[in-house]
DNA sequence: TCAAAAAATGACTGAAAGTCAGAAATGGGA
DNA sequence: TCCCATTTCTGACTTTCAGTCATTTTTTGA
């Protein structure tokens, strides 16, 4: 019986494409100028349609984090099985954090709007919050791995705890994130402009702040300047465009 | 002409009790339940008459941003009237931070949805926007201040670009009291209750990261783990309810 | 006491989320 | 090929809520 399976597959075409059109939508105007009908327009299909796929407005959105956050996380813990040491493997994580939060306005602006529903009813029947949080979850415990392997390699300092250390990891990348990235949400207080400071020179700054904050005893490592400039040019020798 | 002036006094006190009115509902319920509507019946007013103090609901949530940024601006500022070291004064903004937002979680709130803004019309056009960048710029050059003092009398390190620390002290105190507050405003992905970490042990794990990474020559100033005990006993002898 | 000015009202408009009765398409059996 | 049961789709309709404005009420000063 091929035909259940095709229309399983036309189902999901059709969400996917619902998605994308409403990504899309996010990109051009911002999260809070998407609407309903104009997501059914760009999608070539009836209001009525897009509430056959989606619960409702915000499991969407929700679909989105979720397609986001999948992404992201499988960038996160691809880094785990590089040969490479465990603060190398913190510094990676942020350099993949900062890159797919520049590539992809429309799924930091989804997450940030994410991070500001309360517990509603349409947030908890949603069956793409579950995702998210397992999808973030996962992200986590590869960041206390990284730590945890960091510290076995006496590339991170190991008096700290893991957990902790990555909790506060997470907090303030999160918070450079958002500074730096302010702009793609809204331009009024724009730090980084006022100050004439560039994106990179942040991010490396941050780094830097971190490294000496965690870094262990041993100096082997290099610091993240240099394992910066050589994952730049790797990734531009590797995509030459 | 004692008129004009008892008519602008209470002109000003029914503005301050539509955004009393506005803050509970906040308080109460969240940002994205406020209604004008109720907001109007709470005031004991009409809904038009709302309208005559502010321009849309854009206007009132960016009129509860004022206040809360001058609030927390005042705070910010008196640090740099105090005795302390430069590093003394960071640790002690860092607190008095964590505290205002714990102490109001309205404001916390109404600010979050002010990030979210994109630069509509209705944002350009508020008056109230103006004064939310001025306090925060205002509250970001303290903080510079306080970098630049500490730089001095050597209890930072003065090897950093003074703007440049004081974003990565903004930006990542801001991350970790998203994720430490998370709650006041969702429920879903809570990390602090997750991993069993307590704010307050969270908070001084950041700050001691931060003080490793920006601490001066000058080691007589202490770690921030006893300038927090001595504060938190200050505050205590001072208001013993 | 009264009329002009100021302040307040709430019924109304428009926009957008979400619904649902009926229309259209699909697919298996005769 | 036709039929009809099932699935899928549609768009007019309902509801909610921001924002407006013609009208009413209150205030003020003469």
């Amino acid at each position: 019986m091929g035909i259940l399976e095709r229309k399983e597959r036309e189902k999901a075409q059709k969400r996917a494409s619902i998605i994308e059109s409403a990504e899309a939508l996010i990109l051009e105007k911002g999260l809070d100028q998407l609407n309903m009908d104009q997501v059914a327009e760009r999608s070539e299909i009836s209001k009525g349609t897009v509430y056959l796929y989606f619960k409702n407005k915000t499991d969407l959105v929700l679909a989105i984090c979720d397609k986001a956050s999948t992404l992201m996380n499988e960038k996160t813990s691809k880094v785990l099985t590089q040969n490479i040491t465990g603060l190398q493997m913190v510094y990676q994580m942020g350099i993949n954090f900062i890159e797919f939060v520049s590539e992809h306005p429309e799924y930091n602006r989804a997450i940030r709007f994410m991070d500001n529903f309360r517990n509603t009813e349409q947030v908890l029947t949603s069956e793409y919050m579950g995702a998210c949080i397992q999808n973030r979850q996962e992200s986590f415990r590869a960041m206390v791995r990284a730590i945890q392997i960091g510290m076995q390699d006496g590339s991170i300092n190991d008096t700290y705890d893991p957990n902790q250390l990555a909790l506060l990891l997470w907090a303030t990348s999160h918070g450079v994130k958002d500074v730096a990235y302010m702009h793609q949400n809204a331009d009024h207080f724009n730090l980084l402009d006022n100050l004439g400071i560039d994106l990179t020179t942040m991010f490396k700054g941050y780094m830097k702040l971190i490294g000496e904050g965690i870094k262990g005893t041993n100096k082997t490592n290099g610091d993240f300047e240099s394992f910066f400039e050589t994952q730049i040019q790797l990734e531009r020798s590797e995509r030459p465009d």
